[in-house]
DNA sequence: GTCAAAATAGCACGATCGTTCGATTCCTGC
DNA sequence: GCAGGAATCGAACGATCGTGCTATTTTGAC
């Protein structure tokens, strides 16, 4: 019944308490926190991350901050995690009211494709993290590993779907198209944020629709034939 | 008759000398030191380069270092363009010796390929430099956004070629196929260097051939009906 | 071999980093 | 309202950062 996502202990969230109140004053500054950490950590990478940074932006004291995670490492794997949680919350489950198949990968690689490129603020920490640990081994990485492996698993679990549905061609390679999706995502993230090219939305749309079998619109298609 | 890459001042590399010698004792020294700051900022990135840790590598003192080139700015930047002289004599200029076109193409490829994916040391500086810096401005920024331009377009001429020559069809998006391209590169380099995932080289390959119009391998291709 | 110039080293500076610790303020259950 | 514990602060530490300055060494032309 709950997300497919959910393998991972979550934050000691006490008892299901939904609401914003009931919760102790330490965890509330400590949800503040993060989620400054999270804006930071997207603009400046989980790097750039400081705690003296952190604390200017939230008016608290450097050690104020530091006491709710005792290391910094700790408060990146807590980036981490919150990163997760909204992932899930913004990507993942507003999907699953697609129905099955092929309308919910699509509603899957829509929502995705939006909060790589669209969204403001925050560029994608799985996609900077993965570049910036891909040869610094640590908590921090392996952290960010399980959570991408997560995503990427669900994902192909949505193709999986697709193909048994009859939605997408029997032959169809799911963990090749599973790349290949990824590719665009990549390429949009590349595109919309370092190069800041305004048409890489619609490429990234145009690309998925010609892996998914569906003819582009009027403007014409990469190709058209083999 | 020199690389088309060539738009850029080159370090002053006196008169065409080509061999090793023959450099004043200076420039040998600063060529040293950028060869392993190439090989640390490919490791922990442009932005943790620390003169420091250079010196530590070289076995001189930090200002020894330091002095080579004025600033931490100037050091990034000098890597920077070392590593897209580098990329040209590896990937670019070796592609010239296939024919005009498709082969052509391919070959690009190929060495794009190989370098971001198979060589030990080297990710590939443009794609963790345009993660790291794209919400960062700065001379940083601006020398690795020309490098990339300058990269891509020379692509995108390959492309057009291939596509003029009738290796393509006259239908091709030139703009949408670099992209996608593009994106099967960014897709290794991430299910590579970050998930250590073995068969990303073949996935990409494998993608290459699908955007260009060839029939995969036996194994059969991501789809197979429209 | 000499001598100017180039290259490198040594040292110190202010700033910032993560972290520790003791004091202080705040919250909260009784 | 009071006590006790949680939360926060303030100051300080060692380390490392980039950078400037002044010696000292090394190089290369004559």
């Amino acid at each position: 019944m709950n997300s497919l996502l959910q393998d991972l202990p979550a934050s000691p969230d006490a008892d299901t308490v939904a609401s914003t109140r009931a919760l102790p004053k330490g965890q509330q500054t400590r949800a503040a926190i993060l989620d400054a950490a999270l804006a930071l950590a997207s603009q400046i990478g989980l790097e750039g991350l400081s705690i003296g940074g952190l604390a200017e932006v939230t008016g608290m004291s450097k050690s104020g901050v530091f006491a709710h995670f005792g290391s910094r490492e700790e408060l990146q794997i807590s980036v981490v995690r919150e990163y997760h949680v909204k992932f899930e919350e913004e990507v993942f489950r507003p999907a699953l009211a697609a129905e099955r198949g092929l309308p919910r990968l699509k509603a899957l690689f829509d929502r995705w494709l939006k909060r790589v490129s669209v969204e403001i603020d925050s560029g994608c920490l799985y996609i900077s993290g993965a570049v910036e640990f891909d040869d610094r081994p640590g908590p921090v990485r392996d952290a960010l590993l399980t959570m991408v492996k997560t995503w990427q698993a669900a994902l192909e679990r949505a193709i999986r779907v697709a193909v048994d549905a009859g939605h997408l061609p029997e032959s169809t390679d799911v963990a090749q198209l599973l790349f290949e999706i990824h590719g665009l995502i990549l390429a949009l993230h590349h595109d919309a944020r370092f190069l800041r090219n305004a048409g890489a939305e619609q490429r990234a749309r145009r690309g998925f629709q010609r892996l998914i079998g569906e003819s582009a619109d009027p403007q014409g298609g990469t190709r058209s034939a083999a």
